[in-house]
DNA sequence: TATGAATGAGCTTTCATTCAT
DNA sequence: AATGAATGAAAGCTCATTCAT
């Protein structure tokens, strides 16, 4: 849902779950899933070997990884998915829920940093994936996130509701500083995001909040 | 001068130009950085590895890469040093040139943005580093472009030539916004920065703009 | 019916034939010895994994094969057979048709020749298994084109039908000539091997021809 | 020198050694090479392991090889190459001498036999890898030996002295026979090979000699 | 008859680094 | 200042095979 379309752009998150699994491989594949985002989340893409992966899902060999995922990048890419499909669904429940324009900024924003604050390891994982490890998110997984802020800034400024902005120039602004807050997170993980989240609404707010003066200058 | 204080912070880009180097020695030393640039822009900061520096600068073996560097954190943190410093100097001529709070906030983006377009590589390498390289600036070297953001605009904000917005978050976003043009350039290397950059300053200038019902508290 | 009891001779082919089998079992076996001939073919013997073979013969695991046949080396081992029971019975057909000596020869050259040209996955497969393999054909398998051919040209030599040569090391030859055709086949697919199996015959003839002043020792 | 070009041909036998390599880099190479040589003459190609081959070298740890090879195919090239150059100078050198056609025939068939016998384990080495190890050997260093006996069976046979044969499939039957031995001497190392070279001598001599009717029948 | 799951042993290769000149 | 040689550790991956159902 969220893009994220950020660092060394490699890989494609490329979800295959077209593929027919047994309830047992499937629960494995979460199993290792799981531990992947602990690990990747505690020592980082580069130290996130099998070896570590395989001391946190309590396997008996790395083996097991390598039966269950096609390789190192598959896991990789699948954990990537998984994470931005739960960051994806989080959102954009919150932001249907809303009645306004201003009401669904207030959601995305909200939803975003709440979810980064209640699934940090998730967090962590993702934005490792995408930086350290060179995923890139395929567009349908990767630019939502934009496209919807996009389409609802867009719909508002027709309306009236919102000032006469680029959409996509502020939908893209809105995502970077949700972005943001990912990295204000990991670099001090006490900070109040809820706060953060309060003060960048009323920035964007007022950003966007139509001008008194813009009717009578129409 | 910029912040770029994100991501998984590990090493400290500490300079260590104290010691006195021959010049044939800087020379080296330089000719090895520079070809770390170009690899880190093109492999990404986890396969910009000594043999691919060496093919790169053209070098005999890795071993000069271990004569002339502590190891590999130094040698990535001299190449932040530099990319930074470079930049650096590069915004903050421009911002001071700039004669009011509005124009400061111009240059800045628009300084930022021209130091991307013209130096590609050393972006990529830079938000390498940052993102990807868990490489923590130091306090002098990233006095943070965010905090020289955040005084200027604090000022404006007292002097009511801005509205009234949280300086430091208002900062931060100009931040983001900022580093999110050096990931649109590099998904699409053929994009139009300019465009971007003026459509960025449409909407800074509109959201800091002091409302017209605002009385100035000077 | 043919020798190329040559190469690294580690295994023996031995067929275990007697076991009684179903049906549908033996129609598995042979699909799996197809898609082994194919892999053979394709791959050469080192590179022939049960992977491999899997996705040719489209099975669902390796465990299949390993269902199947006791191990790779009974697997490959009934390829061979199966290759070279074809082959000769081929091959033994024409040499029975021919009513003189020179005639057997020529009809042994040419089915061999022609088995190859009809047959091109089955011979690499089988050139593969017997040189790289280091399968060594049982005395009943292979109860070899060499001492067939053997037994013909020292039956034309008493006959004086053939001039005076060591009847096994012309069969030899005869025979590394014949094999040596298959890989003149492999090195370029579009050769014409009639033409060959004609000069080869051409030299072979002449070679063998009695000489005019020989006398018939019968 | 020879051809051998026979198995599955993967691997082209490239010799890069333009790279200026230092005196001790080249002897350790070569003892590498050495004890490769031995490995597959005793193991085979499949289980010709870098552990092997550093057992048998008595090298600290396989690193080693890693380190003076660009890979596995790279010494395997290297070990065929040198066999190759090894097998192809003493052939040369015999022919040389040769004075006649048929002395040049001789002494082909003879000095390959007599590197068979004297070399086996570069023999058995050098078939395992184009058997077994797929190498294909580049057009120069392969095929010269069928060349150049083409060229000789030419020449004899415009000069009269040989029969009118084709001098290609002629080279290539005394070719195939000469490799045979090799075979030979794989399945049975206690075989008399110089009584096979003998016999091996006297059906070609007895093909190529010009038959005395000839002339007349012209 | 078939299959999913699991497995241990082994492979080559890459890495930054150190020893010694 | 530079270099060749060597190195240990660790990585991901493939292999045929076995356990259990």
């Amino acid at each position: 849902m969220t893009s994220f379309a950020l660092g060394r752009t490699i890989l494609l998150v490329q979800v295959t779950d077209k593929v027919q699994r047994s309830t047992a491989s499937a629960a494995r594949r979460e199993q290792i899933i799981d531990a992947t985002v602990v690990t990747l989340a505690e020592l980082g893409y580069v130290r996130c070997s099998f070896v570590e992966i395989t001391k946190r899902a309590g396997l008996s060999s790395t083996r097991l990884i390598s039966y269950h995922f096609e390789n190192r990048d598959e896991l990789m890419a699948q954990v990537a998915s998984r994470v931005l499909a739960q960051l994806g669904a989080a959102v954009e429940a919150k932001v249907r829920a809303a009645d306004s324009p201003a009401a669904s900024v207030r959601a995305y924003v909200e939803a975003n940093l709440d979810y980064m604050i209640t699934h940090r390891a998730q967090m962590a994982a993702l934005t490792d994936l995408l930086f350290a490890g060179g995923l890139r998110v395929s567009a349908e997984q990767g630019s939502s996130g934009v496209d919807a802020l996009t389409a609802i800034i867009r719909d508002a400024c027709r309306a009236g509701q919102f000032r006469d902005v680029d959409p996509h120039v502020a939908a893209t602004i809105v995502q970077r500083s949700v972005e943001g807050a990912a990295l204000l997170l990991r670099d001090d993980p006490t900070i109040d995001l809820a706060d953060h989240a309060a003060e960048l609404l009323r920035f964007f707010e007022a950003a966007l909040a139509p001008s008194p003066l813009e009717v009578p200058t129409t």
